[in-house]
DNA sequence: CGAAAAACTTTACTCACGTAAAGATAAACC
DNA sequence: GGTTTATCTTTACGTGAGTAAAGTTTTTCG
């Protein structure tokens, strides 16, 4: 490293012999250039350690290296490790990640797509709030930008969805608490903000009935992404009610099953599966978090590193590929992971 | 809205009958043009919601609104909560917040701070990796933009520091633990990424030394940022040696603790303060998880508004006002919260 | 070795806005 | 109402790179 500040492409051209757009042209794809070209420019850059300006490269690119990730709320751990794989990869491909939270506002989540526009992204990862998202204006955010969503459907909106397949999820839980036990009741919220957790009321109803059981869904009121909280008034609740008709409980997702056990806890009921334990809890998605509650959760667990390779390289497509016609949806079946909660 | 699509500033300036320096000036302070002229431009804003390109804008700027937020670890709802404080407040600054997530590599901590420097940061709010930082090249990086380190303290590097006091924390762990019980061992990872982890080692030996107990500390094994795997894994360890002199455990912080619960319950320990119970456990953080554990953990809770909220200011102030000689160390007292598990 | 192809240099224009200076208008003030 | 002052318009240049076109050099290949 030598002293001397380069400070433009113009001044590292000159120090490293090159002319400017043969340089410009190294930056934007090294291997555009003559192997001896790019050798020279690489021994100048160890010496001077240069990097193009970011927004002077944008200005004029029609398309950028940005790719946007915007995930509803990064407070919570499954978008959290979700988004840490997808940046992995999207770095990986070349690309340069931005990570962006909605932190559960739907006014913040236009606000951030709205910023997003003036970075030029290649593309689009987003994880909406579901059905507090302003659709409108997400789909002509979309109409601009090859959007990608994952986690939450929004029906039509963005050129593709990876997500998991909640009917999948729901049934396997189900179907395992019946056959080693009693048949479950669905603890839920009432206004859940994510689509999946009405496909997965439903998919619970439509697999107590073909059980031939007679389906009972717990939903509880409350707002925002407080969710063990929710989760664990509510049941407090449902405990004293003693309204449980058997004694295992379905939570639409690991975060309300993990407030069903601090409040199972709390009254002095013992969770888990075998002799002298008074319920059965069991949730959904495997959060980093669940398999050290007490007891460790049964849940069904979400492929992080399947669902964001496949999320980035499908949005890779989209953004060199045509814009294809059809939509498609990607949906990742989910695998029962057993511990002792249930 | 006029279906008009407005794409630069003279466009906008030609449709709003307003100069583009004015409305230049305009849109970096709305009040700095006078009343009249500030009317007549959000009357033709409404029309057709025109955002000026933000490469375009900072590309000239001696300065830019950009505000980087840099963590080591975005899956740890610590980082996660306290960065989301920190966006909002710099948001409500009118500044813009961009966050990183270093995922405990040093070298992606500084691939952040070389591709944030080229986005001509007003300033950066840095929670270092700590031990395994590239100190050299973070303290290069502080020359060049107003940096306000938080959360880990580098001695000397930044502007700044805005951290907990650690020495307090722990004092008021084992001085509760002491009165009400038996003296505490303390948990901790032998090799802490965080430099927090030794100061609190050194306050649990100093307290225990002046309250004339025999400190016990437990240092296990483990690197990376799996916290509740890593203790878990070492309190199975030294729960079947029982090599625990008395029944209370303080932990160096609550996702240690978090794994340590977890161990207790596997190994059929009743954890708590009372009959029946055969171990204490407390943990330090407040982690947003520790109320929903079983049983709810006894820890010393960060104050994340307060830190979040005197960071930002403090950032601001460094980059307003001219750079002081001195380097200003905030350190924030926690509180001690009883909650069931000691 | 000579011709064709590939890669490079030179030149010049573009992108969208910041910003400075000079002159024109509008507002404020006595 | 005239003067001062604040604000605006006009003009022009700067930012740092992308990119296109024409001309030159290097490489490849028969």
């Amino acid at each position: 490293m030598t002293d001397r500040k380069i400070r433009t492409m113009e001044e590292f051209a000159e120090v490293s012999g090159i002319s400017r757009p043969t340089v410009s042209k190294y930056f934007n794809d090294p291997d555009s250039v003559r192997k001896t070209t790019r050798e020279r420019i690489e021994v100048a850059l160890e010496q001077y350690h240069f990097r193009p300006n970011i927004f002077a490269m944008n200005q004029n690119r029609k398309l950028t290296k940005n790719i946007g990730i915007v995930v509803p709320y990064l407070a919570d751990p499954f978008f959290a490790e979700i988004a840490r794989h997808l940046e992995e990869r999207v770095i990986a491909a070349g690309y340069q990640p931005t990570l962006y939270s909605s932190h559960g506002d739907p006014k913040q989540e236009i606000e951030i797509l709205d910023g997003l526009l003036s970075l030029k992204p290649a593309g689009v990862l987003l994880a909406p709030l579901g059905r507090a998202s302003d659709r409108a204006e997400i789909e002509k955010f979309c109409r601009d930008v090859p959007t990608l969503l994952f986690d939450s459907n929004l029906d039509g909106i963005g050129q593709a969805f990876v997500g998991s397949d909640n009917f999948s999820f729901v049934t396997q839980t189900v179907e395992y608490l019946t056959r080693t036990g009693e048949p479950p009741s669905f603890f839920e919220m009432r206004t859940p903000a994510n689509p999946n957790a009405n496909k997965r009321r439903n998919a619970y109803i439509a697999t107590m009935e073909r059980l031939g059981y007679e389906p009972h869904v717990i939903s509880i009121d409350g707002e925002g992404w407080a969710f063990e909280e929710i989760g664990k008034r509510g049941a407090m609740q449902v405990l004293a009610d003693k309204s449980l008709p058997t004694n295992a409980v379905l939570c639409s997702n690991d975060r309300l099953a993990i407030g069903f056990l601090a409040a199972a806890y709390q009254s002095g009921l013992r969770v888990g599966h075998g002799e002298g334990c008074a319920l059965r809890i069991a949730g959904h998605d495997d959060h980093p978090w669940s398999q050290f509650t007490c007891p460790p959760l049964t849940t069904v667990s979400q492929d992080y590193t399947a669902i964001a390779e496949r999320s980035v390289d499908l949005l890779f497509g989209l953004i060199e590929g045509a814009r294809t016609e059809d939509r498609p949806e990607i949906l990742f079946d989910g695998k029962l992971v057993l511990r002792s909660s249930a």
